[in-house]
DNA sequence: ATCGATATTTTGTTCGAACATCCTTGCGAT
DNA sequence: ATCGCAAGGATGTTCGAACAAAATATCGAT
């Protein structure tokens, strides 16, 4: 039964903060489960692999199944849940391959997005990469992952700042994919860094690329940008293979899931 | 009352034809109601705009509302379909910014999808594509855009020819963005050639520029592919781009849609 | 004890009805 | 005549129960 239990976690994370400040109109209880399911498949608090039980989720949300559906529904559109006919939903899985297919495309499209936006971009995008690198800078890093709302925040505002950089691409789509290809890479990072276990010097490597992107990006120098953003995701996506490998090794050792 | 007559011809013309050929087991209404939603929303028998009611799509279709809402949340995140909470569903509209900005991205993921495939494909890859061609080539072209069953065939294996091209990129993210845009791209394309206005010219550069990226292809000789490919979409972009304003003027001068 | 078939329980699927919200219509006041 | 407001109808939302399929447990035969 540990599905269940991983479901009551997963509740009893996201009844922390509501699910948006105004809460006010046009908003359905479909639309709402879907963004909290959402989240928490992001974070992690709902293992991939793991069923999604209906009368657990039921309880653990306080919904009825009606807007259940719904939510799931879409999200396997989102490639965040499987289904299969009769057989209900699933948290997606992680795979190795998933991982590596996921960054080097995520590498490609951010840099095009990047190149886009140093080309078109106005001065109101270079005000909005400042405001959130400096957020991101101010925001405390997480000294454990249980401490969920801090690791959120910092999630939440690293995801504005990439987003910041690219958000003058000019291209909904392109926009789309990226961040897409953004929540899930932040599924793998979430389900895997365990331990903080980044040295003082990593953590100071990943600063500096985000202050030295941001530069590189405002003063329009698309080669230094791009350059910096594909070598700062490729020591991401080691980091990440490096703690996956780790911890399939041990979950394999541990049971026979 | 013009959206109840729109969902009763996409009904009609969609049961003619079966879900699948062998209709048997792990299927549910919803996803079902789901595949023939999709067909009908990018075959354009769902009007851009049109509102999406439950009641009358549940006449259509012969479907209760629950299998309808799982099947429209998911097309929601398909991006066929718009939601706005206690106002319903309405078929995703249809503008020229966007189908710039698929087409251009459509046109860069495809080519370095093409590029992938032609530094990983193996033989299997090599004859599916002369397969597929050779499908294409042996499918007649609809005289009239009322022929449905024709049209069905042809757009059908010309997705097919092009997602052979694309197969062995070894990228399923960058196969399913690919897949994404071209069924977007197809919905424009269907919406806006009402009249099968292609001149033998055109139909013929067409079909050699088909031929023509295959065989470079084959020869595993990247650059003429991509350019030819990249043609080959810029020529499909243009045509529609010419019927997209013709028909989005007689539209407002016919009413105020 | 193991295998296979049947019975039971669990779980997913679908429907119909109750409820809430939005939109339209009609009325009255300025 | 126009605007605002209230009543009515249409539409979307949610729930609970009936239904169907799958998974599990039970029992008997070999």
């Amino acid at each position: 039964m540990i599905g269940a239990e991983s479901i009551a976690r997963a509740e009893s994370a996201v009844s922390l903060q509501s699910v948006s400040p105004g809460d006010d109109d046009a908003t359905t209880l479909g639309i709402e489960i879907y963004a909290r399911l959402r989240r928490d498949l992001i974070a992690g608090h709902l293992k991939p692999g793991e069923r999604l039980r209906f009368r657990q989720l039921s309880a653990a949300y306080g919904v009825g199944i009606a807007p259940l559906r719904e939510a799931l529904s879409r999200l396997v559109s989102d490639q965040l849940v499987r289904f299969e006919g009769h057989r209900g939903y699933t948290v997606a899985p992680l795979s190795l391959s998933d991982l590596h297919d996921l960054c080097a495309l995520r590498t490609e499209l951010s840099c095009n997005a990047l190149r886009r936006s140093i080309a078109g971009g106005d001065e109101d995008w270079e005000a909005e990469i400042l405001a959130a690198l400096h957020r991101l800078e101010r925001t405390p890093l997480p000294h454990s992952v249980e401490d969920r709302k801090t690791v959120d925040e910092w999630e939440q505002r690293h995801d504005r700042f990439h987003h910041s950089l690219i958000a003058a691409c000019g291209s909904p789509w392109l926009l789309h994919f990226c961040g897409a290809l953004s929540d899930h890479f932040q599924r793998y990072r979430r389900a895997v860094i365990v331990v903080t276990s980044s040295s003082e010097a990593l953590l100071k490597r990943v600063r500096e690329q985000h202050r030295t992107v941001a530069e590189a990006a405002i003063a329009r120098d698309a080669e230094r940008a791009t350059t910096i953003l594909a070598e700062h995701f490729q020591g991401s996506v080691e980091v990440v293979i490096r703690n996956y490998e780790e911890v399939s090794r041990s979950l394999s050792a541990g049971n026979g899931d």
